[in-house]
DNA sequence: CATACTAGCTAACGCTCATAAGTTTGCCGT
DNA sequence: ACGGCAAACTTATGAGCGTTAGCTAGTATG
């Protein structure tokens, strides 16, 4: 009998799981089925995770955790809220055209974790949206931006970038870099600050 | 025993479900959980309805035929490209407003149904998709419009007017009819077009 | 060469689900 | 007043789910 020492890693069934979750949703995700591509009996999933839960807390968690942290790094040491807000869309745009798995996740099943982690969840999205939303405030105060409100631009820019991960093709011709600064001009055409 | 004559109606059930299937999605909703919230057994449910399955081809049939309607009413008689984006833009970003259950279970739970249902769906969607698309692409050749690409702008434009459905409240101090005019305005900023 | 560990495996559990079959009950038209 | 229908009910079935327990066989360590 064959059987390999470490024929499946944990990082490849959160991968797979990341993959299926993407592509059924969570409720419509089998653990068989992913094992069944990992070509490992289902309880051998045990091995590398706690539970089904537990493989959508922390594609979530690291999903959003990440958002934040590209937030933060882009929008460091900026002042200028044009400047500030292109690059926030610049890396907000670009991750959902390079995190489209995540992306898709996140927004389809964050309202399947259970309490306190969905509320912590949401929390985090709801940080970044407001840090947006002021950005956008700050403009319009400052006049640089011309929008009636900051919160229906806000939330426009934000699902117009999420959106990305639904119909972008990886191995498409067009390339993230472009997506992201097509976009970008979006949303600064959105809070009427014109092109750059 | 009581036992009303008609406590039920078909109309009741698929209502019920277009709310679970919104909030928990298709595969995270039971039978029982529609028939609790009708204070009626499960298998009663079956002198309503003949599978679970079609009641989501039901409401997202439904739901992409009206769409599709509510776009060609819109646009019928209008030949000027920023005439008929407004109006296009005016009804879609409206419906996510007034429909927003509808809209969720459809983006969410399309890739639930089977086949050829799905096909089917997709095609209506793509349908209004270059619909759009075209109006773009015309605005951009007559001059009117001003945007790299057609396909991203329909793609931004459309996802934007379906989130709305993510985070409009029913009962807030906002109205449809103001939401869809200022997502209105972000659409043509986006095109170039100015605002009207 | 013996030991311990790791990551598979099979078998089985308890639960929930969608759905089917057959039964009861109350209203409506004749 | 009564027969029939419609819509509820109870009960049951079989499939599939996530998960646990216990076993086996390779690998690395000493």
């Amino acid at each position: 009998m064959t059987a390999a020492r470490e024929s499946v890693s944990t990082a490849a069934v959160v991968d797979t799981a990341l993959t299926l979750f993407a592509e059924r949703g969570y409720h419509g995700t089998a653990l068989s089925q992913i094992a069944e591509v990992l070509q490992v009996r289902t309880p051998s999933l045990y091995n590398h995770m706690r539970s089904k839960h537990e493989l959508l807390e922390t594609i979530i968690g690291d999903t959003v955790r990440g958002v934040l942290d590209d937030f933060r790094e882009a929008t460091a040491n900026r002042g200028d809220p044009l400047d500030r807000l292109y690059h926030a869309v610049l890396v907000y745009s670009r991750r959902h055209a390079t995190h489209r798995r995540e992306a898709i996740v996140v927004n389809r099943d964050t309202s399947s974790l259970d309490e306190p982690t969905r509320s912590q969840m949401q929390a985090l999205r709801r940080e970044h949206e407001h840090a947006i939303r002021s950005i956008i405030g700050d403009g319009v105060a400052a006049g640089r931006f011309s929008v009636d409100s900051p919160a229906l631009a806000s939330f426009a820019i934000r699902e117009m970038c999420v959106s990305i991960a639904r119909w972008y093709q990886d191995g498409g011709p067009i390339t993230p870099e472009q997506v992201s600064r097509e976009y970008t001009e979006f949303a600064l055409s959105i809070v009427g600050a014109g092109r750059m």
